[in-house]
DNA sequence: CTGAAAGCGCTTACAG
DNA sequence: CTGAAAGCGCTTACAG
């Protein structure tokens, strides 16, 4: 267990002949070094094998080089490939920048839990949220000054920097896909309606309706969860209580496969007698017979997005919302 | 921009009228400290809303509270909610022991690129490692010292400790079944076979072979690599040379997906004519139609038995590999 | 362009 | 049970 003893500024500044102040300089690109002692330090380190200390390096300087990533959840959120894929893009980015993610999966519940205290214990340089669930403790992140980004629009209008899906424009395009179909009585199942993206792709929806001079029939607004069950169950419902349902637009493809696993348990055809669309064009949705249609919302430029936010704000540059754009993927069930 | 100044030992001290030694002690939770003595402490900490800084604290102790859990791939990854769904296992053993985890990922390539050089920085107290392609870099962190973990088994027999889960076991099982349903003719698209897991998975599939006293036809081995389209392939390959194929254990779900799709497009009956059978008992497995017939790995219980291996060595215990078992799920398509 | 020195905010033998 | 003091390994005004 015992580690192997490594090198310090002294030894190097020793070994070069030059004092740590420099080998500072060096290290950290410093330019106004003279060439020559420069060479020496970077000889030196090379020789050595030296590796910088970045927790003493933090201390001194107060930048730890660690970004946090949150997200306001429990372990189920990564049975869903989503969270892991933006995860990966913001660190891309962030490592590119000489930056590392701290992951924390946990429920951010107060402002005053265990992510909080972390949060506020200097150790970052940063945070980036997914799933928030409340504004509050971001709210008080911000009084302290912490650069945040948030992926999803926020709930209050604080003006935090944040990136977002067009959940809007995905929800009004998968809805008014399935009436240009022919779909005349057009059903939703929501997400979990706590979220905005839930919302508004549900605002999205109600758009196509009002466009088309009608409001849509009791029942045919499902409040779901994003979750498989939650799409079976609302399918039953709705057969049930509008047999002549022939569309359904469900605000994730999981709830959509839900909901077409159901259709075709009690032999209704799809699309022959019920479009389905979902949204975010996952791995399941190519997987599908019949192959689903859907909103492609591109989530690792959502995390690469999240990433470059950070970044600007760490160099001090004023940034922006950032709205990326959806595309309808038509295949075969609507 | 400018942080809210927080309070440091040196005003807990004066606060309390203690010495900033006997504030370290009481944080530490030393029950050396006269209680009296110590709830003055506590209740100078209250006041005062004080945070330890953890990059001091990480400077003098030497420890650092990080765990790197280094995904050694691209962005790909985590397009499979394996790694994500692992991670979080991980993730939340290591929370609950006040670690957090330090999320990489990257290609780990050589002992010395960037992910190396991190690792031996000092920020983190341990590394875990996920799909380890080589175990160069492993064996000169080990001579370093540093606790590590590999999730799934290591290509060298270096005594690192690790996780996996049983694969030959899954392989056979997956194999066996297919045999006892009356398949005569089966065979199996293997994952990347870099991997040691989709040798074990090939290694069980043999031995069920073996013990039937036959030896699988030429063609009947496929070399995929865990993605849908290699599932796709290998199915178009198998059945133009082996039109009698009667069963197909694929390494993983995806591949067994893509497997599907072919027959059914080329409208043979899954599971009449074919039996399927996957690996993993993911979401896709259980949303297909006909439903995977597959092999259930317990993957949060992984991430979780790597957490726990690496709270052990951080607490000087000597750890065992841990080998999980895995289930046949008996759906519809075997 | 360069170095001496103070400092970042904790931890930990050591002596009592 | 407690405190004074040294130290962790860097960074950064400051003075030259």
């Amino acid at each position: 267990m015992a580690p192997i003893a490594r090198p310090t500024y002294a030894v190097i500044a020793r070994t070069a002949n030059v004092s740590e102040a420099t080998v500072s300089r060096v290290l950290n690109g410093d330019d106004s070094v003279h060439p020559e002692r420069a060479r020496r330090v970077h000889e030196a380190v090379e020789k050595l094998g030296y590796k910088k200390n970045r927790v003493a390096s933090a201390l001194a300087s107060g930048r730890t080089g660690l970004i946090a990533v949150v997200i306001d959840d429990d372990l189920s959120v990564f049975s869903d490939p989503f969270w892991g894929t933006v995860t990966s893009g913001v660190s891309r980015v962030l490592m590119e920048n000489g930056l590392q993610t701290v992951l924390m999966v946990s429920p951010v519940g107060s402002a005053d839990g265990g992510v909080a205290q972390y949060l506020k214990s200097g150790e970052v340089d940063g945070a980036i949220f997914f799933a928030l669930h409340s504004d509050a403790l971001v709210t008080k992140l911000q009084k302290q000054g912490l650069p945040l980004v948030i992926t999803g629009t926020p709930h209050s209008s604080n003006d935090v920097a944040f990136v977002d899906t067009d959940n809007f424009g995905g929800g009004y395009a998968a809805t008014r896909h399935l009436m240009n179909q022919g779909a005349k009585k057009v059903a939703i199942i929501t997400g979990d309606i706590g979220t905005t993206a839930a919302k508004q792709r549900l605002d999205g929806y109600l758009q196509v309706y009002r466009e088309s001079g009608h409001v849509p029939a009791k029942g045919l607004i499902c409040e779901g969860d994003y979750s498989f069950e939650s799409g079976q169950q609302h399918a039953k419902k709705l057969i049930a209580a509008h047999p002549d349902v022939d569309g359904i637009f469900a605000s994730n493809d999981l709830m959509a496969m839900g909901a077409m696993s159901v259709l075709q348990d009690m032999g209704i055809d799809v699309p022959g007698k019920v479009r389905v669309v979902g949204f975010d064009d996952s791995l399941i949705a190519q997987t599908a017979r019949p192959a689903l249609t859907t909103i492609r919302q591109d989530v690792v430029a959502l995390g690469e997005a999240a990433g470059t936010l950070m970044i600007a704000q760490l160099n001090g540059q004023d940034v922006e919302p950032v709205i990326l754009p959806t595309d309808l993927v038509v295949r075969a069930s609507a």
